[in-house]
DNA sequence: TTCATTACGGAACACGATGTTCAGTTATAT
DNA sequence: ATATAACTGAACATCGTGTTCCGTAATGAA
């Protein structure tokens, strides 16, 4: 890829960052964009479609950099992983959000939320769906697999966002032991 | 009110029904309400500061007839109510959900269900708040209130959004009775 | 029925955001 | 050094929003 097309790609995506943190996203406009980023009108629309496309890839490169981290990446990681069973790979997942790697924290809180809980979802599923075995004895006979597995997503997403909204103020470790309470 | 009045906000709800189960809130633009309606549109905005608050006041009227049936309303509510303890309100929501009263379902289902359970929560909370002995029991020592009350709003609330998602194919006793299993 | 009041219709308007186009300029890779 | 590809900047058509104004028609009270 052109270094042009880096550079301005990674301007558009930075000057996204800074205005997800002061306002809505519906009410951020393309021409606000293109003035933080300091690049012309046509050139935004010779990266992203719409303002919504933006929004997408944006979220994929977050999300992915996060769970692949998690997944695969790199040995540290894997190690973590191995050595402490699957439990730590969800408190893995609180204690970087609280580290606001890549500003995470910042987009999930207040207004925006919703949004990125959204996008958040689709590859927590994966996440859960891997680690299946790990919450199926607390399964009851009576409740069907789908219902189960999206009530575990959901409760980790609604968790997410409880501890945004009352400020993080609790640590990794105690997140995580609410979570495996309630669940 | 003036009769006329009432007749043009009852249009006006009505082509916003319509319009809601064909696509997204935010694709619905005022020129189609009021041609759905046939109305002018200086009447809309003399009834509707915008389109925003025309979602809230009738999601406030959706709602709230809801809610005030099951809370204090009609007398065989209250008996059934009173009878049958606590988890029959639960039940009783899921029965009105199901019998598909005011079109709630189209509403809730496919793409705007966040939309509107976000408005549904706010009620939720209430009800949740008005009969939280019934979970308390249920409740570990380590865990703090708020997080328990908020995940049985956003347990009860993703019930629903499930249920609405996969056609409502289950009976509201088999609901209820997944709703109370993981809570 | 009469009459003052009030809502409605319809069209025009200003405004702001979107997304496109194009000719001229500058950076890049090889 | 040069062909290629990306960026600039400005203009442009289009669309949705919310406002204004005036003539018309329905309403409720006397």
């Amino acid at each position: 890829m052109d270094r042009r097309q880096r550079k301005t790609r990674e301007a558009i995506f930075q000057a996204f960052t800074e205005l997800l943190s002061e306002k809505d996203f519906n009410q951020i406009t393309v021409g606000e964009i293109i003035d933080g980023a300091d690049v012309g009108r046509a050139t935004f629309y010779a990266h992203f479609e719409t303002k919504d496309f933006l929004l997408k890839e944006f979220c994929e490169e977050l999300f992915c950099h996060l769970f692949d981290a998690e997944n695969q990446g790199k040995p540290e990681h894997k190690h973590i992983f191995a050595c402490e069973g699957s439990e730590s790979v969800f408190l893995h997942l609180f204690q970087h959000l609280k580290k606001n790697d890549n500003n995470i924290m910042v987009l999930l809180s207040s207004h925006n939320n919703e949004l990125f809980l959204r996008y958040f979802r689709v590859k927590l599923e994966d996440l859960v769906e891997s680690h299946c075995d790990l919450f199926e004895p607390q399964r009851k006979d009576n409740l069907p697999k789908p219902f189960w597995k999206n009530h575990i997503v959901a409760t980790f997403a609604e968790t997410i966002r409880w501890w945004m909204d009352n400020g993080m103020k609790e640590d990794p470790e105690v997140i995580t032991e609410y979570f495996f309470s309630v669940v």
